[in-house]
DNA sequence: TATTTTTCTTAAGATATCTTATGGGTAGAA
DNA sequence: TTCTACCCATAAGATATCTTAAGAAAAATA
């Protein structure tokens, strides 16, 4: 299995891995290749694996009792995506992930990362700090949902997504930042107006 | 000092420290009491400690240029509170943290908690975890925030934190969930009525 | 205890955002 | 190519939430 974008990334972000923990995580990571429109995870099914983004893009949701989506995260080149939740809690997932392109990712299941974790320390390192990573944006876009108004928050978006938003509809941007595909339409407008 | 609030905390949730780690982390950690509304962090200084509340309450929170406060997180007895951006980064922090009560802390510096997780990686592990499970519950409340009314959002606040709403004015948990406590009291009257 | 500050409530008018409906444009499927 | 589905825009009326102002209750401080 060749798992050089995802060393890569570990070497660019995080801590580079020992030859041995490369040999380790080599064995147990499955590669795949997934359609436009397919899942690699659906409500009701338990979160097994970390994916890991080599090539396309992937958007993680949840549907309300109205039958509306709700994005939570867009995951694109070399990014994780995962529900954490079900995955280290062990209980079926609330979330659907859905690959907005066709893709290909590289996967780790639970108990072999869990093998992972306990013979080779860089991987708690390094998982650390991908979440603190993922936590401190998370935590950025609380703060502007109770704070900011949508036009400040598309903006933002804009600013800290460049690359994804020539990339997925409106449709899509706008059940991320929780407002009406008509609403963002409008904000659109204002702007353009400026 | 005695740490055992936090060593307690680690062997109930996560993972049991060995003796020598206990030893490392005891000469590292520094006790202190906050009074109410006192500071342990202020807009514009970097965030240089990790803070494990051992009794009392805080509040995160952000100021806005119209000069409201938007509140991000609160801690109570055994619970972490940290600005992650600042702490790792070394810039200023942007945030606030404000003691709501008379409190005692325990506080691990920058360069100890290098120290400790360069020389135990328990403390990788465990701090993982920690912030694994702050994830989680942050990803709720994103989910919340571009999905659900006030109302519903209050209701889940209640639910979900049981001790802290009796403990805080109704103020601070109209800035957490980001409406203004004029549309919380009337939240409130209307659930009142049903 | 007396005084000051903060909290909670109420209400009227303003603004932000949603709902529903409609139509044209564009990309993918047959 | 034709058909279909999806996307984007527009607009009118409805609902959610904010702003401002005021007063009473409760808590903090002198």
């Amino acid at each position: 299995m060749n798992i050089s974008p995802l060393l890569n990334d570990f070497s660019r972000q995080y801590w580079p891995l020992e030859e041995k923990a490369v040999g380790a995580l080599k064995e147990r990571v499955i590669g795949k290749r997934v359609k436009k429109r397919e899942y690699i995870l659906q409500k009701g099914v338990m979160c097994n694996h970390f994916t890991f983004v080599v090539e396309g893009c992937f958007k993680m949701y949840k549907i309300d009792d109205k039958g509306k989506e709700h994005n939570l995260q867009f995951a694109i080149e070399n990014s994780w995506i995962v529900d954490y939740g079900s995955f280290y809690s062990e209980k079926p997932s609330q979330l659907f992930i859905e690959a907005l392109e066709h893709s290909e990712i590289l996967q780790i299941a639970r108990n072999d990362l869990f093998y992972l974790y306990d013979h080779f320390s860089v991987f708690d390192r390094n998982l650390r700090i991908i979440i603190e990573d993922a936590f401190i944006e998370q935590q950025q876009r609380v703060l502007q949902n109770i704070s900011s108004t949508a036009e400040e928050r598309y903006l933002d978006f804009l600013k800290r997504y460049p690359d994804l938003f020539n990339r997925i509809s409106n449709v899509q941007i706008a059940s991320y930042l929780g407002v009406t595909p008509e609403f963002l339409s409008a904000i659109r407008k204002k702007i353009a107006l400026k």
